[in-house]
DNA sequence: CCTCTGTTATATAAATGGTATAACAGGGAG
DNA sequence: CTCCCTGTTATACCATTTATATAACAGAGG
């Protein structure tokens, strides 16, 4: 999978390197057990230091996203929470649905976004 | 209204003032025209900054959520651009989608979430 | 004139983000 | 066993961001 960053973007890099990753198993472009670049190697190719790159593996292992094995590096391993990760879904929209109904946009306008959105990553 | 801020959020407290306001115009605590505290007398209830304040007020104006006078302060005044609207709405809404599918969160679970939040702002 | 508003300008301290090296420990492969 | 790959840890350094602290300025209104 193709990791793009954004040096001009407003979202840190390993932040960046996170949500792409997130992206990449959302879209099945990542499969669980698969194993991520080495912290050294994804570090050269995008051309950014190994640390950056190990803080974001750190959080996705942190979030349940990936396993880290001293062997084998980050692997795909998502560990569900079901209640938490409606809880974290819920906070996530409440800022991005405040924001919407201030500029007017209908409840069916999100809900159209969402199913755009979905069907984009169950690859329609 | 109401404004809390948690000194122990990840969130910087610029952020959660923008997000704390935008919420407040988004359920009706704040209305079209109303003004805000000023930048001074909020900064002293709440126990921070002027300019922490005055940062956040700041970046609701170019947000397109309040107009600031010299003589009134920040005044709820939000500007409409749908267009932008929807589409900020839609990058928010894949960050959030993107880690709730990974999570095993269906699309009706998602849409749930929608019709709750959106019948809390609109204060059923 | 006094007081309220936001604005601007500095200065400082702390935390964050990113880079740069280096060394360490565990496991696999030759 | 030795070499090389993995992540881990520890330093150090620098730029940016966040937040605070003062201070002074300019416009508007009573």
């Amino acid at each position: 999978m193709m990791i793009e960053i954004d040096f001009n973007s407003d979202d840190a890099i390993y932040l960046q390197l996170c949500n792409q990753i997130i992206l990449g198993i959302a879209t099945s472009q990542f499969r669980e057990g698969e194993q991520l670049p080495s912290v050294r190697t994804l570090a050269e190719t995008i051309g950014i230091n190994m640390h950056t790159v190990n803080k974001a593996y750190s959080i996705l292992q942190q979030e349940g996203f990936v396993k880290i094995d001293r062997r084998k590096g980050a692997v795909i391993a998502v560990d569900i929470d079901k209640l938490q990760a409606l809880e974290e879904a819920r906070q996530g929209l409440e800022v991005v649905l405040a924001r919407a109904l201030c500029k007017n946009i209908s409840r069916n306008e999100i809900h159209n976004l969402i199913d755009q959105i979905y069907d984009e990553y169950s690859g329609i």
